[in-house]
DNA sequence: TGCGTCAACTCGCGTG
DNA sequence: CACGCGAGTTGACGCA
């Protein structure tokens, strides 16, 4: 017993300094007269608060009915009822505070803890598994709560942009339709002007990369533009626009696809699919029709 | 009395 | 194989 006093006693400080937690817990332990405070020395939980601030001068332990000390797996902690009891305030407390410094408990620490709240170190055990568990169950809600706000933002921001860019399109076609009345309506006296600058030295350099890349005579040429321009324009027949030249249609729209055509097999050049690519508006945006079309083509040509 | 919280339990899995 | 842990569950308890 008295080997018992002075263990518990030692190991209380230890444990308390190691775990920073000496100076919270610098007054008497126990409450007088509590059974098993006598055993662990003059500690208690004076300077420990409550939740509102209030101090806590309840005794670590519960008192612990004298049928409920018995022998248990270790013999050396008071028996447990069947029943299961609440912990009391200090006692979560302190276990709290334990957690805050370290979430995980060696065994060393939790037969250490075991001993200076008089609970068994399956309980201890149980409490910090417990503890991890409501621990993640918040982190969980925070998380999600975090990852909802940014993805509300992400869907406002996409929202607008979705909302932006049908304006923008809106505006495109209006313009482009005004732009063909001022054209009285006739596309044969509509000349394309010089490209704008970043177009010129695009073209030059995709002629530069068919050259190098195939060795063989540039497919199309920026001076062949007014010959594109003409077939473009020749709204009746969209195939045939591309058999001529299509350099600035295909630079602009698919630098890649325009290089994995066969050279040999210039029949390619007019698919379907090509002519699709072709065309800065998805495909199956056809409602305004070949003028549109054509139209489209045109307002990218104007510097 | 219904409901929320929490200690304690069970089960399955990973690890040394 | 013992041990510890996470996940899920159970049952006691306190409260409105």
């Amino acid at each position: 017993m008295v080997g018992k006093r002075h263990h518990g006693s030692s190991n209380m400080a230890v444990l308390l300094q190691s775990q920073g937690m000496y100076k919270e817990f610098s007054g008497p332990l126990f409450a007088p007269g509590t059974p098993t405070g006598d055993s662990l020395g003059s500690w208690s939980l004076t300077d420990l608060k409550d939740g509102r601030g209030n101090s806590l001068e309840r005794p670590l332990f519960r008192p612990v009915e004298l049928d409920e000390i018995g022998d248990d797996d270790s013999g050396e902690y008071p028996r447990q009822p069947d029943k299961k009891r609440r912990l009391t305030t200090c006692q979560v407390q302190f276990l709290e505070k334990s957690f805050e410094l370290e979430n995980k408990l060696e065994p060393e620490r939790k037969l250490q803890i075991a001993k200076v709240l008089g609970l068994k170190p399956r309980q201890i055990a149980v409490w910090f598994q417990n503890r991890r568990a409501r621990w993640k169950t918040k982190q969980t809600e925070k998380d999600y709560e975090s990852l909802k706000s940014s993805y509300d933002a992400l869907k406002m921001d996409h929202d607008s942009l979705v909302k932006e860019k049908e304006d923008l399109k809106a505006e495109v076609l209006s313009l482009t339709k005004r732009l063909l009345k001022e054209e009285n309506g006739s596309l044969e006296s509509f000349e394309p002007k010089r490209l704008p600058d970043n177009l010129q030295n695009l073209d030059s350099t995709l002629a530069f990369e068919v050259k190098k890349l195939h060795g063989q005579t540039m497919l199309c040429k920026q001076e062949d533009i007014s010959s594109a321009n003409s077939a473009i324009l020749d709204s009746e027949s969209p195939h045939h626009a591309h058999e001529g030249d299509c350099s600035m249609l295909m630079e602009l729209n698919s630098y890649s696809n325009a290089f994995r055509l066969d050279h040999s097999d210039h029949s390619q050049i007019g698919d379907v699919d090509n002519v699709k690519h072709c065309n800065f508006l998805s495909p199956e945006d056809t409602s305004c029709g070949s003028e549109f079309h054509v139209a489209e083509q045109v307002f990218w040509l104007w510097p």
